[in-house]
DNA sequence: CAAAAAAGTTTGACTACTCAAACTTTAATG
DNA sequence: CATTAAAGTTTGAGTAGTCAAACTTTTTTG
């Protein structure tokens, strides 16, 4: 079994890799990530490609192999599945359960993972609308688009919040967005770089196109 | 913060003095306890005195001090809240949480041990009948006697089994003993060092007197 | 394209934990 | 009570993970 360090950097290659346009992921942004030196993360992947867990050479690109995406997709369904029990369950805070399955994903036995799922009733997604893998290791995203990409006048419904930063997701909680929620988008200023929009019963806000762009929408 | 090493430790420690006359524990027994060498062990105990943990003079004796209690307490009460949840909610065997536990009980927040606690109605023992420490590290330990010390036709409820091991456990659970069981002490022998005993609607059965050391039970 | 900045690597050292094996002290027993 | 067994300690070494700092390679940019 892959440590807890292990799985950590392995986790945060996965998210690295997604978000870069080539598929692979570089050692200072890995290094950021989880707050380390960069002489660490190098040695680190070192010991992962011995492990035959990523595929890297010296002075390129990182990318998982077939076996550490597997570990990738099990990390990320033990640790949303732990996010959906404490806010439907325990009742958690929305915006913190994210530092909190933190620690919890690396102690979950597979046994106890699936009775929590089952618990549960096999949820699709965690309370912020991020897909769980099953436990073959299939994840089935939601078509949507980002919100910023919307037009004036268009009626959407919130998909997805794709940040698990505390302090935004408490700025989206409290303007009363999150997934299943439906929005209107009243007006569009590409010169200021934000939008307005208003949900059903609620005050417009006004979202810049950073935060807009975090927000993933499907139109209704 | 303790590390899981450290807890674990802590835990064992505070089992063994518990359970020796002197009120004190021995390296070769904790050593024993934790599957490491008898050298582990020492090294880890000058660790722990060295952060008054642990009251210990070498070839001596060996404390916990009021702070090594305190930890203890803690890591008994996640330990144990852990387990009604995996018995109650998550309907996980009684003979396999302990395990279980083992491993998730290092990676609560107190925060979600409040939580989890709250959700279970604050329960005061485990599935076992082990007390669970209240937040503040109080311990109830119900007034009850070994089985072993009843005498025949004594009518008895069990309170607690005082054994994780799994196979004594599934062993118990086979014969319909867990805590609120009532029973009904058939016979006693002494010289086989055994006693037969019957549950309300169960089959006679006989345990040996070690067996039936483990279970406590109070008279009605 | 040369200089500077950024990215990546290496080295030496440190903490936490572990073992094997030699050793010392204490306890048990013929 | 002398010997042996058990308990406890020390030493030397190894793995996992980390940092600081010197260094090399690649990329960016004036």
């Amino acid at each position: 079994m892959a440590t807890e360090t292990v799985e950590n950097y392995i986790k945060a290659l996965y998210a690295l890799c997604r978000e870069s346009p080539s598929g692979e992921a570089g050692v200072a942004r890995l290094a950021q990530e989880l707050s380390v030196t960069k002489g660490t993360a190098t040695s680190m992947i070192k010991r992962l490609s011995l492990a035959r867990l990523v595929k890297a050479e010296p002075y390129s690109g990182i990318a998982l192999t077939a076996k550490g995406n597997k570990i990738a997709l099990d990390v990320m369904r033990r640790h949303r599945v732990i996010e959906t029990f404490l806010v439907r369950i325990l009742k958690l805070d929305w915006a913190d359960v994210h530092e909190e399955a933190e620690r919890l994903e690396h102690a979950l036995s597979p046994r106890i993972l699936d009775r929590l799922d089952h618990f549960l009733g096999r949820p699709s997604t965690d309370p912020h609308g991020d897909p769980i893998p099953d436990a073959a290791g299939n994840v089935s995203e939601a078509r949507s688009k980002p919100l910023a990409k919307c037009r004036a006048r268009e009626r959407v419904c919130i998909v997805r919040i794709k940040d698990q930063n505390r302090a935004f997701l408490k700025f989206v909680a409290d303007s009363g967005f999150m997934p299943g929620v439906n929005l209107v988008v009243q007006s569009v200023s590409p010169q200021s770089a934000s939008l307005v929009v208003r949900a059903a019963r609620g005050e417009p806000v006004t979202l810049s196109q950073i935060a807009a762009a975090k927000i993933l929408v499907k139109v209704i």
